[in-house]
DNA sequence: AAATGACCAAATTCGTATTTTAGTCAGTTA
DNA sequence: TAACTGACTAAAATACGAATTTGGTCATTT
C-alpha cells in the first residue's frame, strides 16, 4: 500500500488554496495537512506557482466533464452551449476553490492567481469555441468567427450572471437562457 | 467681470483629476491652481468627493451630446445605436480624465472613483435604454427588456473594445459595428 | 533513491514616528 | 457684512527599521 504522495499534496493544496486562499495558504501548512516533509512538495513541482497551475488544470478538466455531461446529441447546438455555459456557471458557484480563487483574483489581484483565473477563462472559451466549429461545419449556425463568437458568449453569460445582479435582483437560469437565445441567435432584428 | 470662481475651482480639479488622479490631486493643489484659497472649494461643495461627482456629471453630458451628434434620424436603430456606442468608446480613449479614472478604479480601487464610474456607467446604460424603448414603439425591433438590452449591448461593446484586445490584436471600429451587428440583430440562427 | 526538516535569503508584517491631507473656522478683505 | 482666505487640527497616509514569516534549498536521514 504504497501511497501517492504526489496525490496527497495535491489534495491538500487543494484543500488550503479552498478554505483560505492561495496567498494565505503556506507552502508548511500544505505540506502538514498532506502529511509530508516540505522538501517532498518539491521534488513533485518546481515552485508554489505550479502547484497552483496543476490544480487549476484539473479543476479545468472537471469543468469539462461538467458541462460535456449536459449537452445531449439530439439537441440543438444553441440548447446545447447554453446548457454547458450554464452548468459552468453553477460549477463556479458551488466549487470553494473557484470561488476563492475568483475573489481574490479582484480583492487582492495576485498575480499567480490572475494569471491562472486567466488560463481557466481562456480553456472555457477555447472549448465553447471547437462546439461553435463544429455547429458551423454542421451548417447549423452562420459562418462566423469560432473564437470570437466563443468569447462573445462567454462574456454575455458573466455578463448576466454576475455583472448583472451587482446594480438588479439575479435573473433565474430561464431567464437568462432565454435571454441567451434572443440575442445570439434570434437577433433582435424583426423576421 | 466679475470671475466665476465655481468654474475655476471646477476647470482646476477636472485638470488635477486628469493629470494625477482624483487620490493624487490635493485639495491645496486645486485651490492653488485655481487661484482661490482653499476655504473657497467649501463653500460650493462640501467635499472631495462632491467636487468629483460634479466634474463626473459634467462628463456625462459631454458624453451624451457626443453620443447625440452621432446620430441620424433618417438611420436604422442598428447603425444609431451602434454609431453611439462607438462613438462614446472612442470618447473614452481620447479624454485623458476617463482613462485616468479607468486606471484607478481598476489598479487602486479608489472607492469614490468606483463610486463615480458605476454612476457614469449606469448614465450610458440609462442613456441607450430609451434608444431601445424608442426603437420598440416604433417596432423597430422585438419586443424585449430594455433595461437588459441596453445592459446587453453596453457590456458585448466594451468586451469587444476592451476585453478582447487584453489576449488578441484590437478590433478595428468596422469589425466591431459587424459583430454588434450579427450577434444582437440578425443572430446566428440561419434565415 | 526518496524523503525530510533545519536553515537562509527574501518578502511580508508590525509598530511607530513622521508627514500629508481633508476639512474647519476665526479673522481679513473688499 | 458677505465673500473669501489660509493657518490650524484631527485623521489618514506614509516612511522605515525591527521582527516575523515564508518560499525554496540541501545536507542528512531513512
Amino acid at each position: 500500500m504504497a501511497i501517492d504522495r504526489r496525490q496527497l499534496i495535491v489534495d491538500a493544496a487543494t484543500k488550503s488554496f479552498s478554505l483560505f486562499g492561495y496567498k494565505a495558504t503556506t507552502m508548511d501548512q500544505v505540506a502538514k495537512l498532506a502529511n509530508v516533509g516540505k522538501g517532498t512538495i518539491y521534488t513533485f513541482f518546481s515552485n508554489k506557482e505550479e502547484l497552483l497551475e496543476e490544480i487549476a488544470s484539473r479543476l479545468i478538466k472537471e469543468m469539462k466533464a461538467a458541462a460535456e455531461e449536459t449537452m445531449e446529441d439530439h439537441l440543438s447546438f444553441y440548447e446545447n452551449v447554453n446548457r454547458a455555459l450554464a452548468r459552468l456557471m453553477e460549477f463556479r458557484k458551488e466549487h470553494q476553490l473557484t470561488i476563492k480563487l475568483f475573489q481574490e483574483e479582484k480583492e487582492m489581484g495576485t498575480q499567480a492567481v490572475m494569471d491562472v483565473m486567466m488560463k481557466i477563462e481562456s480553456a472555457i472559451i477555447h472549448y465553447i469555441k471547437e462546439k461553435v466549429e463544429t455547429a458551423m461545419d454542421k451548417g447549423e449556425i452562420k459562418v462566423c468567427n469560432p473564437e470570437i463568437t466563443a468569447f462573445v458568449m462567454f462574456k454575455l453569460y458573466i455578463a448576466l450572471n454576475i455583472d448583472w445582479e451587482k446594480q438588479h435582483s439575479s435573473l433565474s437560469k430561464d431567464e437568462i437562457s432565454h435571454l441567451f437565445e434572443l440575442y445570439l441567435f434570434t437577433g433582435l432584428s424583426k423576421q
